[in-house]
RNA sequence: UGCCUGGUGGUGUAAUGGUAGCACAGCAGAUUCUGACUCUGCUUGUCUAGGUUCGAGUCCUAGCCGGGCAGCCA
């Protein structure tokens, strides 16, 4: 099999990014370059992950140093292991092979971080900042909380708590912990400023109460940490030097430098970047509305290989490899952009090309017979695995009386520049020979029933006429020893391409982003291994369902036609 | 009418005061036992207006347009 070469087919990548973090090694500002990817267990990793993923991972191993996976669960209301397991498998399958080495777990473990490892620590740093008057417990409710905090183009007003003395804060804080108050009766907020612009710095909270277990440390806390204290502190206890996010974060960065700041940690202290998260054309990139996708039944799963899920991907067909090209492609920037997914595509079909090994399948037969090759006798032709790779090796393919043809490959009444089958005229089928069609069958009702045909068995490989020119050469599977077996054929899931753009997604849904049929297999197929890319030479490209196909029943997804240079101007 | 931030071909990006380049897409052609792959060529761009400068996509000013921010979500 040939492998991609997505890593040595470009230059290494380079953005503002990497900029810094080369500015920073120059300089020698940190020991080693650590960074992190820090999902919430909330929902399934899709390719706008992939994108952090590769930016992550990939600075860490251009820079020998590490990428720590941290799953940040701070709050046990919307996180569940479910989540934790799909995460765990899914980085791991984007970085084998390529960042493996660079992956941060827990010290002598195979477990990724978690930010609840830190719910010990982040308590003490909590009564620190008390004791330095910067943090205070408040008692109002959610829906004061609310009004006091004013509006972007209005101040706030100070809480009636604001000034409260240190020691009872500190015993508020201590009770709350203890479990003495109920959810949402008080709050731990930081003592910055009602008035600022910036609405992050208008007191914001550190703490709220919540009397739920949490799926790592059970029942032991009923205070857990927001976000914003949580996820600062965790990337310093970690010695993260680089804290890379998305833009909707820009304006919690202040907050991330204050609380650090505050605490008087030693240096050097982690940065926050931002960068543009990804949107790709005709798909939604967003947990929530894949969420909705899944529950509303409009797709089978998480896993739906129409989905732009990791897993989705991974079922449909695309290999890690792909990703990371495509992540290389796209670059970093902090500009709000909607790729086209045809970028998308063409790094799928760079990887796949190189990868899939070539086989004959028919996904709409017609059935041909060729008159001059006695029933019941089986020729064997030789048949190339890739064309660009000797080393994939040959196999022979049975070539018989009755053959299937792709009904797409005959035309009766064809317009110009068709060099397909046509009544009287000649094709060759690939790996076989030229063969002439003599007559059209068709029943009562008009339709086409079969194909009588003549073949030129001098024109087959090393025969006389084997370098007869002819336009077109099509693909063909024996009627008679081919397998049948279903083949799933994706198309995008939504019609335009900003599905989103009026925030009704579910109105472009595509009706026709899944039709399966009844393929005919070159009966090599019975044996096709999981994980392996297949091109149905001048289809597309296959592999085998990982949850539905059983072996010796193959089921086949389609991961992506091949580019069509002839239907598409048809 | 608050704050932050961004605008380079159809799309994604590069150019860090000095020839606007690359990839994708599109178009045309060559090649082809995959109308794929490969190869060749072509079309298309610095949001606007001023200013600084020998020279501006880049710096300055003003405007226009887009994104983000008012969860006890992340």
């Amino acid at each position: 099999m040939t492998v991609g070469t997505e890593e040595g087919a470009a230059p290494a990548p380079s953005d503002f990014i990497r900029d810094i973090v080369a500015r920073d090694v120059a300089e020698k500002r940190y020991p080693q370059i650590v960074t992190r990817f820090p999902p919430e267990p909330n929902g399934y990793l899709h390719i706008g992950h992939a994108k952090s993923i590769c930016l992550n991972f990939g600075i860490a191993r251009e820079n020998a140093g590490r990428c720590n996976l941290r799953l940040d669960d701070t709050n046990p209301v919307k996180e569940d292991v479910e989540y934790v397991a799909s995460i765990i498998a899914d980085v791991t399958w984007l970085i084998d092979g390529w960042a493996d080495q660079v992956l941060g777990l827990k010290p002598a473990t195979t477990e990724p971080y978690h930010a609840s490892d830190y719910f010990g620590p982040l308590y003490d740093f909590a009564v620190e900042l008390i004791k330095k008057g910067k943090a205070y417990v408040c008692d109002l409710s959610p829906e004061e909380t609310e009004k006091y905090r004013g509006a972007p183009d209005r101040p706030g007003q100070d809480s009636p708590f604001r000034n409260r003395p240190v020691a009872e804060n500190l015993d508020l804080f201590q009770r709350m912990k203890a479990g003495e108050f109920p959810d949402g009766a008080r709050t731990l907020r930081a003592k910055i400023d009602m008035a600022a612009p910036n609405m992050w710095l208008r007191d914001p909270l550190l703490y709220r109460i919540r009397h739920v277990e949490h799926h790592q440390t059970g029942a032991t806390w009923c205070i857990y940490p927001l976000y914003d204290y949580a996820h600062c502190l965790s990337d310093y206890l970690e010695g993260i030097t680089h804290s890379i996010c998305t833009l909707e974060f820009e304006v919690h960065r202040p907050l991330y430098d204050w609380i650090l700041e505050q605490l008087n940690l030693p240096r050097p202290l982690p940065h926050q970047y931002e960068f543009a998260k990804l949107n790709l054309g005709y798909t939604v990139v967003s947990k929530r509305k894949l969420l909705q996708l899944v529950q509303e039944g409009i797709v089978a799963g998480w896993d739906d290989p129409r989905l732009p899920t990791l897993s989705g991907l991974r079922r449909r067909g695309v290999p890690a490899s792909a990703l990371r090209r495509f992540a290389a492609s796209i670059g970093v920037t902090r500009y709000d952009s909607v790729t086209d997914v045809a970028l998308f595509e063409h790094a799928i079909r760079e990887e796949l090309n190189g990868a899939a090994l070539r086989r004959l399948a028919v996904l709409r037969p017609i059935k041909l017979v060729l008159t001059n090759i006695p029933a019941g006798e089986t020729l064997s032709v030789e048949a190339v695995n890739h064309p660009a790779d000797a080393a994939a090796g040959v196999r022979p393919l049975a070539f018989t009386r009755e053959i299937f043809i792709e009904s797409d490959d005959f035309m009766e009444v064809p317009p110009n520049k068709y060099f397909r089958l046509r009544p009287g005229g000649e094709v060759r089928l690939k790996y076989a020979c030229i063969i002439k069609c003599d007559e059209v069958v068709k029943d009562a009702a008009g339709a086409i029933v079969e194909l009588r045909c003549t073949a030129d068995l001098d024109s087959r490989k090393g025969g006389p006429n084997a370098d007869r020119k002819i336009k077109g050469t099509i693909h063909w599977v024996s009627a008679t020893a081919c397998i049948e077996a279903p083949a799933r054929l994706y198309d995008r899931l939504f019609t335009v391409a900003e599905p989103d753009a009026e925030g009704a997604f579910k109105t472009h849904i595509n009706p026709h982003s899944l039709e399966t049929v009844t393929a005919r297999l070159e009966a090599s197929l019975r044996d096709a291994q999981p994980g392996q890319s297949y091109q149905f030479e001048r289809l597309g490209y296959f592999t085998l369902d990982a949850a539905d196909a059983r072996p010796g029943q193959p089921v086949f997804n389609r991961t992506l036609t091949l580019k069509d240079a002839w239907t598409a101007k048809a």
